[in-house]
RNA sequence: UGAGAUAUGGUGUAAUGGUAGCACUACAGAUUUUGGUUCUGUCUGUCCAGGUUCGAAUCCUGGUAUCUCAACCA
């Protein structure tokens, strides 16, 4: 029943707005700075803004918040709507807060007109200074009191080039001994002599994120500007700006920002990582970037039913990760082709009993859940490979895959039984000598249970291939308990990435379908030596647990 | 000794004066041709102290804790 779910508070007050008449329809809008890719933290408000706006039959802006054109790139413009696509949003405008450069301009020359904006020759360290603290007041600049003639020829001259940057910014005359430091004659505009990515060398002075986001939102008619928490002390001036221009009110709601165990979500942090080759770039499968992710194999349905599980609220919020995994093997189990490989230094089987040169070819489901679904054709010989990890010769009783006299399900096929141990020089297991029981070829008889079935290739027509290992999500211990004063790239968990060779039935080979494939152990991640291709894959077992040690 | 926000199991989220529920996790068991999936069960919670009320997570008063804000970032 849809209808018992409950409404979070954001669409409560949708519906109140809706209800009353506040408005007729709602505009919703996604403003990246195009400084970065999205990450996971970015799924949540995605989700949050396009999620309501289709829920309510109303539409999301995409506008790029690119008032700091030495931070921006066109590279994060193009990656971010791939992102947005990808995870199944389409916006409705395609804009820029660049666009509105000259009706910020010309507001800034109204404040400056009707006094309530100044041009302050003081330095950055001189404005910091004179902010005051938390619980002390500021003190008024020296320049405070200029003419508005004064100020609106310095402003120009700011504008047209005259002055270098830091040498004067344009500041809100508020109050500067406000206890809400965001009204101490906040910043308006700075110089800065830097090209921008859309507007060229057309300007030289850039307006702050104060004065720039609620006016956006007004030019479009935003109903709703949906932001973060920290965002919060800074909507009585959002609400200011609107207020002393006169313009469409928009509102600006606050939500709890997404925070993940064992993971890295500031963007500054990724980009270092990035930056100082940690990882091999953005699109890394441990980066926790949403092209990282979908890398991994992860789905777009995943990570939006993950966002729904959350929820919207104004508590600080710090998932376990494993709530998203658990919404990632939910999705992958149902989807997810499955296929066999073994890697880790695989030992040989040999089938004593086994015909001379027969083969047979096995008709495997790609995915079990569905027997009568598609299928993959799967060789069969007396010469295969098993994983090291599938044998143990003082095997605990636990344990139910191969030990010495002990019986298994290849899986598909026979059951075998380990006769005998081969070992090279050096004592190492290199080769198992076993029979198999024509009586429990699938089909062919009785059934009969054995208590562990492994994963197999047939040696002669099994292909190389690199598996990667991951151990959690990300390449990080956990970040919570990372102290202030510590580095957090000395936190990176070494153990994340782990590649090794494999061997995998031929069809995954040949697998284009770009979804992940399951494997026995968790987080591999199949690389196609030959094709190139990549097969993420994914699937939970004890290994995970069993692997992960956060460091202390 | 500033302003604002937030407090419900280990984690996240419901309950809007009337049986504190759901999910993830953990643990136990059943099923299983993936040690997967599925199914069943168990453990654990209303920040504190008063007050109002037949009855309080919810309302009132006073505390406490955590987060955000002192970038020419967004």
């Amino acid at each position: 029943m849809e209808e018992t779910k409950k409404l979070n508070f954001l669409e409560e007050i949708i519906e109140d707005d809706l209800k009353s008449g506040k408005v007729d329809s709602i505009l919703t809008r996604f403003p990246p700075e195009p400084n970065g890719y999205l990450h996971l933290g970015h799924a949540k408000s995605l989700c949050i803004n396009f999620g309501l706006a289709q829920k309510y039959g109303g539409k999301t802006n995409l506008r790029y918040d690119d008032t700091n054109p030495t931070k921006e790139d066109t590279e994060y413009v193009d990656a971010i709507k791939e992102d947005i696509q990808w995870l199944g949003f389409q916006w409705d405008k395609e804009l820029y807060a660049s666009d509105y450069f000259d009706q910020l301009y010309a507001w800034a020359e109204e404040l400056i007109q009707r006094g309530l904006a100044y041009v302050d020759d003081q330095t950055q360290e001189e404005i910091s200074a004179g902010r005051g603290t938390v619980d002390k007041p500021g003190k008024e600049s020296p320049y405070r009191n200029r003419s508005v003639e004064e100020n609106l020829r310095l402003f120009r001259e700011m504008r047209d080039g005259k002055y270098a940057d830091g040498e004067k910014v344009l500041r809100a005359k508020i109050d500067m001994a406000h206890p809400n430091m965001m009204f101490r004659d906040p910043l308006l505009y700075r110089i800065k002599h830097a090209h921008h990515h859309r507007t060229g060398d057309k300007w030289c002075i850039y307006p702050m994120y104060d004065f720039t986001h609620g006016q956006c939102d007004s030019i479009e008619h935003i109903t709703h500007s949906i932001c973060t928490l920290e965002f919060d002390v800074h909507r009585p001036l959002y609400d200011w700006f609107i207020q002393t221009l006169g313009i469409y009110p928009s509102h600006q709601y606050e939500f709890a920002r997404l925070n993940l165990t064992y993971t890295l979500m500031s963007k500054r942090k990724l980009l270092e990582l990035v930056q100082k080759g940690f990882v091999s770039g953005w699109d890394d499968p441990r980066m926790p970037t949403l092209c990282g992710v979908r890398r991994r194999g992860y789905t777009a349905d995943a990570l939006k039913t993950f966002c729904d599980k959350i929820g919207v609220t104004k508590r600080d919020q710090l998932m376990d990760i494993q709530l998203l995994e658990w919404c990632v093997r939910q999705d992958l189990n149902a989807r997810a082709n499955r296929y066999m490989v073994v890697g880790n230094d695989p030992i040989r089987i040999t089938l004593k009993n086994w015909p001379e040169g027969l083969v047979e070819w096995y008709d495997c489901p790609l995915n079990p859940a569905e027997p009568e679904g598609a299928s993959r054709k799967v060789p069969f010989t007396g010469k295969l490979l098993i994983d090291r990890a599938d044998f143990m010769e003082d095997a605990p009783n636990k344990f139910f895959r191969l030990k010495p006299q002990g019986e298994v399900r290849l899986k598909y096929t026979y059951i075998i039984k380990c006769e005998e141990i081969v070992k090279d020089s050096e004592g190492k297991v290199v080769e198992l000598i076993c029979s198999y029981d024509p009586s429990t070829k699938p089909g062919a008889g009785e059934w009969r249970s054995v208590k562990g079935t492994i994963h197999w290739v047939a040696q002669e027509y099994c292909k190389e291939l690199e598996l990667r290992q991951y151990d959690r999500l990300f390449t990080l211990a956990d970040m919570s308990q990372v102290p202030e004063d510590k580095d957090y790239k000395d936190f990176l968990n070494p153990e994340s990435l782990v590649i090794e060779k494999g061997y995998a039935e031929p069809a995954l080979l040949e697998d284009k379908s770009g979804i992940a494939v399951q494997f026995e152990r968790v987080g591999y991640y199949i690389k196609d030596r030959d094709s190139s291709s990549e097969h993420p894959v994914f699937n939970k077992t004890a290994a995970l647990k069993d692997s992960y040690k956060p460091q202390q």
